[in-house]
DNA sequence: GCGATCAGCT
DNA sequence: CACAGCTGATCGC
């Protein structure tokens, strides 16, 4: 939970995720995600009586959270204060003191965060530095050498503070298998349940927050089915959700929810009620996503656990691990590194001590490390800015010239004070909108619903609307209105990496015509590749890779090659025992350099070689060694 | 009656 | 396997 007090040091004059006490003096205020706890006092009657007195002061978040804070109505009064930005588009805002006058310019970018949808973080530009705020993130190993706006050209941005979410920051959280790893589980378990007969259905057991809509998402599309929820509105403006959600019970996967569906699944039944047309019994398995996390040497990453006779829990993360958190970090080199949560069992000074071993000034320190098997590939254009000649390739690799790039800015800003109302509609124009009925007409004949339905609760969150509880054909209509509405970019939605192989095909394809593969109901997507099994050469540029720093920082081209935190305090790992990290760590982001006379190095060499590192010895450089600088 | 806070629960 | 949020009790205004 997010104990961050709502302000950063370099920019004390605006708010982010919380907005109680000396946070309503703000000149401006950010939400990074619509989770409680980075609103509180959102819905203050102090905040509002100063908003209706404020010319100035505005909230700042993605679409997609504007739409799901706005759905409840405790938080509707915001509408006329709200400002949605756009995606990695830099964002100049004036920051005004409204009794004096006086003004600072700051720009703000958001970077989607992976969290929940519409999550994000803001990195902030302006006479005192460049600050990220991360909110809450989950992020992959990798994840921030591919965000472009973390970048000056080919080099990283000099970061003064980081504002982290370091949930997990925490060596007992080590590694948590990748998002894709945990869905191939869910989607194994549930594929192989429901496919036993229409009497097998399977409810997800998904607390009351966003964040499992990607898990919906990608089930929807495995099994061309919908997904039974309690409520849709939230996202009746969200056409890459609502087609794989319905309100209909007539489904075998279910994530909806009652204040008692606990004792609803001891008595084999679902929190909807719903049960077979013939009274034949269903058969009702649960799964609970929670987090599971291994420790740095664990082989084992079991994705599914079995609690009982008809309960599961599933892996499911919405916050990076230690592992991915380093990987981050070491990957910033920020100033500053500030948590903004403290682990369970960990005091603020203990966090505090361990992310200083991130931060620039340490990381400077560092020992020189070899680098023998060449360096991370990266899907940004990694080289100096001299090997680039034409300005389109300055471009490519966003090494933008300072001038252009302020124009760019400045079209955004200009865009950004025309009407948000507009800025989307335009978005949806340009950008036909992903729109499928899946089929769960096979399945809906067994089933009826033999209950009177569950009271709503005029407060829950998630509810806004009268309710739509008349499947399919409700679905369409609303597909249909949300076509013609101002519906959210589907990016806002979910980063790349949380969409299958197949939806990142669609939403390709979707910038230019609607896909038509998923109207068909006829496409198996390929939702996993052998990526997570790297062959042994991977391994072994895995292996080394680890213990080397990411390439080319800034300013620091010719300094010696930096140690990793983690094993300065922890000893160097050997080989190996590298290898006995689960796949879910590794990444294909690893390239070995194709150097004359080379040739794969073998596993007691690499063992030799890492002995010699780790006494301090010399390594000597031979022809056909793997020393080398 | 409302809001803040905490314990307990999942 | 520890996140996010609900319910209910208590207290103060």
């Amino acid at each position: 939970m997010s104990s961050f007090a709502g302000r950063m040091k370099e920019y004390p004059t605006i708010s982010l995720d919380r907005f109680d006490r000396e946070n309503l003096h703000a000149r401006a205020y950010f939400l990074s995600h619509c989770h409680k706890d980075h609103m509180k006092g959102l819905k203050g009657p102090l905040l509002k009586r100063k908003l209706q007195f404020s010319r100035t002061v505005r909230l700042y978040c993605s679409f997609v959270t504007k739409e799901l804070l706005l759905n409840n109505r405790k938080y509707a009064f915001w509408e006329e204060y709200i400002v949605p930005l756009e995606l990695e588009s830099p964002t100049q805002i004036s920051l005004v003191d409204e009794s004096s006058g006086e003004s600072e310019e700051i720009v703000v970018t958001l970077l989607p965060a992976g969290h929940c949808p519409g999550s994000v973080m803001f990195l902030f530009e302006g006479s005192r530095g460049n600050v990220l705020y991360t909110g809450d993130f989950r992020f992959a190993v990798g994840d921030a050498s591919r965000i472009e706006h973390l970048h000056s050209g080919s080099r990283v941005k000099d970061i003064q503070s980081v504002y982290l979410d370091s949930t997990f920051y925490d060596p007992r959280f080590y590694q948590i298998p990748t998002r894709e790893v945990c869905l191939s589980g869910i989607l194994e378990l549930v594929g192989n349940w429901i496919s036993q007969s229409s009497y097998h259905v399977v409810w997800l057991n998904c607390k009351a927050a966003y964040g499992y809509e990607y898990l919906f998402t990608n089930l929807g599309e495995e099994f061309n089915t919908q997904i039974h929820v309690n409520s849709l509105s939230m996202f009746k403006r969200m056409p890459e959700i609502l087609s794989y959600v319905t309100t209909d019970r007539r489904t075998q996967i279910h994530a909806c929810r009652h204040p008692k569906d606990e004792e609803y699944f001891q008595g084999n039944r679902l929190p909807c009620g719903c049960t077979a047309t013939d009274g034949t019994p269903l058969r009702i398995i649960s799964i609970k996503p929670s987090t599971m996390w291994f420790g740095e040497r664990t082989k084992k990453t079991n994705v599914i656990i079995k609690t009982g006779a008809s309960s599961f829990r599933a892996c499911f993360s919405f916050h990076s691990s230690y592992s991915e958190i380093k990987d981050f970090l070491s990957y910033l080199k920020p100033v500053n590194i500030y948590p903004s949560v403290i682990p369970i069992g960990r005091t603020l000074t203990e966090v505090s001590q361990m992310l200083k071993l991130m931060c620039r000034n340490q990381s400077d320190q560092a020992a020189f490390v070899y680098k023998p098997l060449g360096v991370l590939k990266r899907s940004r254009v990694e080289r100096p800015t001299y090997d680039s000649d034409s300005e389109e390739d300055l471009f490519d690799s966003l090494d933008l010239a300072p001038v252009r790039r302020k124009m760019m800015i400045q079209e955004v800003i200009k865009a950004t004070r025309q009407s948000p109302q507009k800025a989307a509609s335009s978005l949806s124009e340009e950008e036909p909108l992903l729109v499928a009925v899946t089929d769960t007409q096979s399945v809906a004949h067994n089933y009826v619903d033999c209950t009177e339905s569950n009271d709503e609760d005029e407060d829950n969150e998630r509810e806004a609307e009268p309710k739509l509880d008349v499947g399919n054909e409700a679905t369409k209509e609303k597909m249909e209105e949300s076509k013609k509405s101002n519906s959210p970019k589907w990016e806002d939605f979910f980063t790349t990496e949380m969409l299958s192989d197949s939806q990142k095909s669609q939403s390709q394809s979707c910038c230019s015509t609607t896909s038509p593969s998923r109207m068909t109901g006829s496409q198996t997507p390929d939702l996993f590749s052998d990526e997570e099994t790297p062959n042994n050469e991977e391994n072994f540029s895995l292996t080394l890779s680890a213990s080397q720093n990411t390439d080319l920082p800034d300013t620091e081209l010719l300094q010696p090659e930096q140690e990793r935190g983690d094993e300065r305090t922890t000893g160097l790992i050997l080989p190996s025992e590298r290898e006995e990290l689960s796949g879910s760590q590794a990444s294909s982001d690893f390239d070995i350099p194709c150097t004359p006379e080379s040739k794969v190095p073998q596993p007691d060499e690499l063992f030799q070689l890492y002995r010699k590192l780790a006494s301090g010895e010399e390594v000597v450089i031979r022809k056909g060694s793997q020393g080398s600088v």
